[in-house]
DNA sequence: GTGTTATATTCCTTGACAAGTATATACGCT
DNA sequence: AGCGTATATACTTGTCAAGGAATATAACAC
């Protein structure tokens, strides 16, 4: 729980965020859209809300949570270190990640075992 | 180690793709330059090799190890999402932030206006 | 007050993974 | 051939975090 990447490696975490990124839902919002538990949506809040991800304020027995901006410009700023690189390739990678693509079919369906 | 958030959540990770990004590096050098024992480097390496981060040639009994464009631009479209957001709000964030250093840790100060 | 809804927390279990140690493979040199 | 170097691969162990079930806290309505 240490660094915001450690944060962002679990999925419903990321899951999340992408939902939060319209608009502030309340628990029971990412619940009913996720479809995961409710303790479980909790749990990954506080992490998320430690992490300096999120804020919530409370509407009467509900919570709505939000974005907040520092933990992702964080990790922006990590990133730009390799982005002199990647944009040097960026021809060659369009054709690498168009043969991804193909293969992968991403959609439904958790990983976790090997 | 199925996405490739999880696998940059490994500290000693990133510190070897951050070495990797000025020029390739043997497993010796990453070795001596980040001061850990050569069966961690070459796991790390394993993992980051095989989820596309690197990528080895071979010199005599050294094996040269260097980036590889395609997850950084898969991680950097993620983060695009998220992109508009922390833009939109720099200026007030930055107000937002100029306030909590002042209660936290001082870093930096941004003496502007007012 | 009692009951109901919304969210948070505690406890426990299980699995994954990093660290450490030892060993294996591969290459070069003499 | 044998020896040293360079890297990779088992194998074991400890730790830590996600998942689940039950319970706790809080705010509303009656």
């Amino acid at each position: 729980m240490g660094s915001v990447f450690e944060i962002i490696a679990e999925p419903s975490r990321r899951a999340i965020l992408s939902l939060l990124v319209t608009q502030q839902q309340s628990v029971g919002e990412i619940e009913r859209r996720l479809g995961m538990p409710q303790p479980a949506v909790s749990k990954h809040l506080r992490v998320l809300r430690d992490a300096g991800f999120v804020e919530s304020t409370v509407d009467a027995q509900r919570r709505l949570y939000r974005l907040k901006p520092g933990p992702f410009q964080e990790m922006d700023a990590w990133l730009a270190q390799f982005r002199w690189f990647w944009s040097t390739h960026v021809d060659a990678l369009e054709r690498h990640l168009d043969r991804m693509d193909r293969q992968t079919t991403p959609k439904k369906k958790a990983r976790g075992k090997r």
